[in-house]
Formats: C-alpha cells, sequence, structure tokens
DNA sequence: AACGTATCCAACCGCATGGCG
DNA sequence: CCGCCATGCGGTTGGATACGT
C-alpha cells in the first residue's frame, strides 16, 4: 500500500491535552457564545485554542454550555437513569436527553462508579416490576402556536443492543400513506398512533429512533408488522412546559395504559425475536 | 507522616454515521 | 456510487483525590 498509509490524526501536531484551563474556558465559551456552535475544527483554530475540535466540543457539551448541571444526582435522577438503562441499554446520550441539564458523559461516570456497584448488589430479577417499555409525553410545537402532546413508547429489547441499526421511520411514512388512502382512520379528535411510532421519538426530529436490527430480515418483519396496530388515545397539556416529558416515569405510567402497551410490545418483541 | 490502594470523573480515543461534492 | 470530512457516541484511560494501613 501507499507509504503515508495509516490513519489520518484528526489533531494538529501542537496541541494541548489534559484538563482545560481557565483561560481555555473562557476563550471558548466566547467564541461560541459569539458564533455559536458547530464546525468545531474552525473553533479550535479560530479561537486560538490548541485544542482539537472534539475536545472543543466536549467541553463546551460538558461543561460550559449553559443549562449543564454538574454533581447533586438527586435520588428522582437517580431511578430515572436506572430505568432509562434498564430500557436502552448503555446509550448514554439517549438517557441523556432525558434528564435535563445532564450531559452522557455524567450519566455514563455516574453509572460506573455508582450505580452498576449498587445493582450488583441488589440486582433486579428478571420477574421484577420493571417496566417493559416507558411512556414519555411530547410536545410538538407546530406553527401557529397549537401544541400537540403525543405519548411516546420507547422499547428497549433486552436483548443484547443489535449489532447494527437501522430506522423505522420508513416503515411509518408507509403506514401514514396507507391510513392516508382510504383507512378506517378517521381525522377526528382521536389521534391514531401506529405501532412503528412506539419506536420512533420524534421530540428530536427524528434523530433518535429506537431502531430494530437490519440482520437481513427487518424489511420482512416490517412489513409483517402492519396487521399490529395499537391505539394509543393522547392528550393535550396546553399549560406543560416542553421538558414536562423528561420528567420521571415511574410518574407517567398509567396502569391500564401500561398493561395495555406490556401486552402489545410484548407481542412486537416476539415478533421482532426481541424477547428475553 | 508516608505509603499503597481505591475511587471518581474529565478527557481522550477510535469507530460509526451522515452530509456533501 | 465513492471518498472525504465533520460530528456523535460510547469505551477506556489516567490524573487527582480520598481513604486505609
Amino acid at each position: 500500500m501507499v507509504s503515508n498509509m495509516g490513519r489520518r490524526p484528526c489533531c494538529p501536531k501542537e496541541i494541548n491535552k489534559g484538563a482545560w484551563s481557565r483561560e481555555e474556558d473562557d476563550t471558548l465559551s466566547k467564541y461560541v457564545s459569539i458564533h455559536g456552535e458547530g464546525k468545531w475544527q474552525k473553533v479550535a483554530q479560530n479561537a486560538g485554542l490548541k485544542r482539537c475540535g472534539k475536545s472543543c466540543r466536549q467541553r463546551w457539551l460538558n461543561y460550559l454550555k449553559p443549562g449543564i448541571k454538574r454533581g447533586d444526582i438527586s435520588s428522582d435522577e437517580e431511578d430515572m437513569i436506572i430505568r432509562l438503562h434498564r430500557l436502552l441499554g448503555n446509550r448514554w446520550s439517549l438517557i441523556a436527553k432525558r434528564l435535563p441539564g445532564r450531559t452522557d458523559n455524567e450519566i455514563k461516570n455516574y453509572w460506573n462508579t455508582n450505580l452498576s456497584k449498587k445493582l450488583k448488589k441488589q440486582p433486579i430479577s428478571s420477574s421484577s416490576s420493571w417496566p417493559s417499555c416507558s411512556v414519555s409525553i411530547q410536545h410538538n410545537h407546530h406553527k401557529y402556536g397549537n401544541e400537540k402532546t403525543k405519548q411516546i413508547v420507547h422499547v428497549a429489547p433486552q436483548a443484547p443492543r443489535p449489532r447494527r441499526l437501522i430506522k423505522v421511520v420508513e416503515y411509518n411514512k408507509i403506514l401514514e400513506n396507507n391510513n392516508s388512502i382510504g383507512s378506517e382512520c378517521d381525522q377526528g379528535s382521536t389521534e391514531e398512533t401506529s405501532i412503528a411510532d412506539f419506536f420512533i421519538d420524534i421530540d428530536h426530529h427524528h434523530q433518535e429512533e429506537l431502531m430494530v436490527g437490519d440482520d437481513g430480515e427487518s424489511n420482512s418483519k416490517i412489513q409483517k408488522m402492519e396487521d399490529h396496530k395499537v391505539i394509543v388515545s393522547t392528550n393535550s397539556h396546553s399549560s406543560s412546559s416542553p421538558s414536562h416529558h423528561c420528567h420521571l416515569l415511574s410518574e407517567k405510567f398509567d396502569p391500564n395504559l401500561e398493561t395495555l402497551l406490556d401486552v402489545e410490545l410484548k407481542k412486537m418483541a416476539s415478533f421482532l425475536g426481541l424477547e428475553n
């Protein structure tokens, strides 16, 4: 092969490493407050920081960004982390998105240093009452100020995380199209949520869909899924803040809804080969 | 006080992913 | 379609601190 084989360094040769100084923090904060986030390589260069772009991004997102909480994880937050971890596994960024002000790195560290030990001492049995799904409240801010609220179900297979993941968004689109073509779905006050919606948290503009494995069988499975539809009535929370959905899952579980979803989700998990 | 060990957590590293030309 | 690049993510590392002997 060629002589310059190997991975190209992502950072300039002369860079600072290790802990960030106060001056570096100030420089980065000022630069981002003026120019905004993104283009981190240029941030590093233009701000005169001898740091690589990745490092700047991480420092900003984990410590400097306004609204970041540090330390003092409450028992409610801890409970939330435990539940979300059971639901989502080591997907720290997804977990962090549901804990306002907390970062994936902090949650990951907290898990590794505190919770993993705690849970080792108090293992959760497979027959425990932990939910196999969770519900969060999603607020869609539409044009002209009306807000729709939707209950989002997060499904986490207890099976190992798929090696490769594909999105189910396309499937959802197919269903939407089908519904609009002479289906029984009326456009009235009750909203219909297809089962594919259970996998999709559009809270972040489709950035964090829950996905299924692309083992080559998924497409056929998704086709068959059309027979499995679940209706979830939604309601309006005009007084709720957008961050409302981040509150504890334990408080959001409607026992009836949970039972319904649990049954349906078990069916689907079975269908997708995600049982156990 | 001195030393060894354990713990915490900020930062690093490499891989995956998505956008773009 | 392909390659490049920037960004995102999660596992790991290593320095600082706390604790035990």
